[in-house]
DNA sequence: ATCAAAATCCCTTTTTCAGGGGATAATAAA
DNA sequence: TTTATTATCCCCTGAAAAAGGGATTTTGAT
C-alpha cells in the first residue's frame, strides 16, 4: 500500500512540530512537507503533490477557509482537512462549504488524527467536533442560536456600530424591521441589551 | 554541566508533541514531562522537580494564571514560562504579577525558546511580544487602550449587561461617573457606542 | 512639594434602545 | 396543501445612552 502523502498548514511552528511528530507515529502516512503560511501552501503542493492537506483555521493574512477555497478550485483531488481550537465553530461550516473533508481538533489525540486522515482518504467526512470538549464547552456549543442570514446581516451592523436608522438605510429596510431582527438577536441570545449581544457574539466568533 | 529540567503543560497534545520535539534539539535541556492539564501540573511538579515549567494560558477549567500564582506559592523556586497565541495580550501583565518569568508566543521559533529558557534560568525575564506579528496585528497591538483599573471594572459590568445604574449601585458611585468612565472607554477605544466597544474589547480579550 | 492622572460628581439635550403589542406577504418545509 | 418560518411593516412608552459642557478631590509619580 502506498502511504498517504500530507501536507501540514499551520502558522505556529510549534503545531507544525507536532503534527510532525505525531503523524510520524501512524505508518501509513508521509509528511512530504509542513507549511508556515498560506502563501506557500498552493506552491507546496504544486510540487509535492499531497493526497491530504491539513491546515489551520486561523492564520495571518490568508485564513485557512480562503486556502480550502484555492485549493479546491486549482488542485480539486487533494483533500482538506480543517484544524483549529474548538472556538472557530461558526467556521466550520464555511470550510465544509468551501470544500473541505475534514475537521480537527488541536487538542485531537494520535488516534483520531489517524482515524481522519483515513476517512478523509476514502472519501468521508470527519468531524471531531463533540470530543475533547468540557461539559461547559458543551453547553455553550449547545447554546449558539441559529440566525437566519438577514438576522446575521443585522448582527454584523449592530457590531460596527450602526445605528438602527443607519442599518435600515444600508439594507433598503424600514426602521421597524431593524427594529424587529434586533428584538429577535436579544431573544434568541436571551440577553436584554446590546453589550451583552455583542459579547455573547463574539464568544461565538459571530462578529 | 547540568541539563536544565522543563516540564511542559497544555491542553493541546499538538503542542506538547511539537515541544517536546523542539526541546529534543537543544542539548542543555531535559524534557522531564509534558502535562496535559493543570490538575496535573502541581502533582508533577512534586515529583518531576523541574527546573522551569512552561505553560499555556489558555487551558480549561484551571488557567494557567491560576497555575502559575500556584506554582509560585508551592514551589518559588520554580521559574514559569508562560506561552499563549499572541492574541491573550492583556493576560500577560497578570501572568508576570503572578510570577511568571517569561512569555513565549506559541509561533516561536526554537531559537526563541533556546533563549527563552536560558534567559529565565539565568533569572532574568524574557518576552518574545514582538516577535512574528504581521504589520497588522502590530498595528493592533498599538491600538489597545490602557484602560484604569475603574474602567476596567466598568467596561466588564458593561459587557455584562448591566445598565448604567445597575453599574453604579454596584460600584457605590455616582450614576454620573458611570457615566464619565463610560465617555472615556468610547473616547479611548476610539468608537461611538456600546455595541462597537464590547466588539473591539472581545477582541483585544478583555471581556 | 508639585504636577499629572485618575476618580469622582453635576447638568442638559437629543437620540437610541428595550420591551410591549400586533399584522401581513413570501418562502420553505412538512 | 397546510404549516411554520422568515422578512417585512407599524405603533407605543419609558428608560437609557450619546454627546456636550464643566468641576472637585484623591492618588501616584517625579
Amino acid at each position: 500500500m502506498n502511504k498517504i502523502k500530507v501536507l501540514v498548514v499551520d502558522d505556529h511552528p510549534m503545531v507544525l512540530e507536532g503534527m510532525r511528530s505525531m503523524l510520524a507515529q501512524i505508518n501509513f502516512v508521509h509528511i512530504c512537507g509542513t507549511v508556515c503560511s498560506a502563501y506557500g501552501a498552493v506552491e507546496s503542493i504544486k510540487q509535492l503533490t499531497p493526497d491530504i492537506v491539513i491546515t489551520d483555521i486561523n492564520m495571518p493574512e490568508i485564513s485557512g477557509i480562503e486556502l480550502a477555497l484555492k485549493i479546491k478550485n486549482e488542485f480539486p483531488d487533494v483533500k482538506v482537512i480543517a484544524m483549529s481550537t474548538f472556538k472557530e465553530r461558526s467556521y466550520i461550516s464555511q470550510m465544509i462549504q468551501n470544500g473541505a473533508s475534514g475537521y480537527l481538533v488541536k487538542s485531537a489525540s494520535k488516534e483520531e488524527i489517524e482515524e481522519a486522515i483515513l476517512s478523509v482518504y476514502e472519501g468521508k467526512l470527519y468531524m471531531s467536533l463533540d470530543i475533547n470538549l468540557s461539559a461547559t464547552d458543551k453547553q455553550e456549543l449547545d447554546n449558539i442560536p441559529i440566525l437566519s442570514s438577514r438576522e446575521k446581516e443585522v448582527l454584523l451592523l449592530i457590531a460596527d456600530g450602526f445605528t438602527n436608522p443607519q442599518i435600515a438605510a444600508k439594507l433598503f429596510i424600514s426602521l421597524h424591521t431593524v427594529d424587529s431582527h434586533r428584538k429577535n438577536l436579544l431573544t434568541k441570545f436571551t440577553v436584554n441589551n446590546t453589550a451583552s449581544l455583542i459579547k455573547l457574539a463574539a464568544r461565538y466568533n459571530m462578529v
